[in-house]
DNA sequence: TTGTAACGGTCTAATATGTAACTATCAAGG
DNA sequence: CCTTGATAGTTACATATTAGACCGTTACAA
């Protein structure tokens, strides 16, 4: 009995997982500096406006330690700003500077464009099995059940 | 202008190859005490046989040292063993012995069962559309000139 | 031969990540 | 009020991972 491994799902995965990064993370590492871990916080903040750390941790399925890191770096770089709640002192409302939004306007596009431009290398029909089998697995396995209880990955 | 973080092809395969990798990793895990990288190299040892350690390396795209101290758990488990070739005295020849070729045939039922039972709840027809949609994705980015280039990832 | 470049593999030092402890705050009950 | 237990977030320590130096080979051209 012989289980070959490059047909096996997770295996297939972690290589094109990383593959994808490591693609899509030129535009974001090379011209803006950012780590991964901090990209992701920052395209959440961009995309959602005001959040808290737990949020961000939360959809971006980050450990937390790794969002607090991130979060600490994008302030470096005066791309956001926090405030504590006063209705609820623990909590620290995350938000983009004008700086950050300007860095977001500008990199947001890369990003896209390198999303677009591997879709119609795929091809129509390819895109859409791809899309089509990723969704259905995302249901079976990151339902918000799943998702809210492991959320320590990368 | 904005990136929906959810549908960003890169985030979606992290997840998933997170989720993938922690579900499977029950089996070996828990009842062989084999981490992700010992799997891997095992597994492809059981698969194909004899190997040199920069055959593991490339075939499970993992980064040299990793398989070093993979190598070298699983030899004090006493699941390989090592000789060094004799026409090239740089060069050593893995395989597993007896002992390691039983977990194998154990393991490896163990790990299809997990991956059929995914499959059979995903249904025949989004399989189908993920299996071609990640041979699509594996011919544009893992095709072996890539993947020779690329070695280092997990 | 010998010098030089390349290779297989390991070891070391720097980075990145996760675990668990800690601070500060809040909420609810006595 | 005061205690107990939970939550938000940071920090310190332990672990895991990577990059790069390193050693012993081999290949091959001069």
């Amino acid at each position: 009995m012989t289980l070959v491994l490059e047909e096996f799902l997770p295996y297939r995965f972690n290589r094109l997982a990383e593959a994808l990064s490591r693609n899509a993370s030129i535009a974001y590492k090379t011209e803006y500096g950012l780590t991964r871990p901090e990209w992701r916080a920052f395209a959440l903040l961009g995309q959602k406006g005001t959040m808290t750390a737990t949020e961000i941790s939360y959809f971006s399925t980050m450990h937390k330690t790794k969002v607090s890191r991130a979060i600490f770096a994008l302030e470096q770089k005066r791309w956001l700003v926090r405030e504590v709640d006063e209705n609820d002192r623990r909590l620290e409302r995350i938000s983009l500077t004008e700086q950050g939004k300007r860095a977001y306007e500008s990199l947001v596009p890369k990003m896209q464009r390198v999303e677009s431009e591997l879709i119609s290398s795929l091809g129509k029909e390819n895109s859409e099995a791809l899309f089509k089998g990723l969704t259905a697995l995302e249901e079976l396995y990151l339902d918000e059940k799943t998702a809210s209880r492991s959320r320590k990955a990368d």
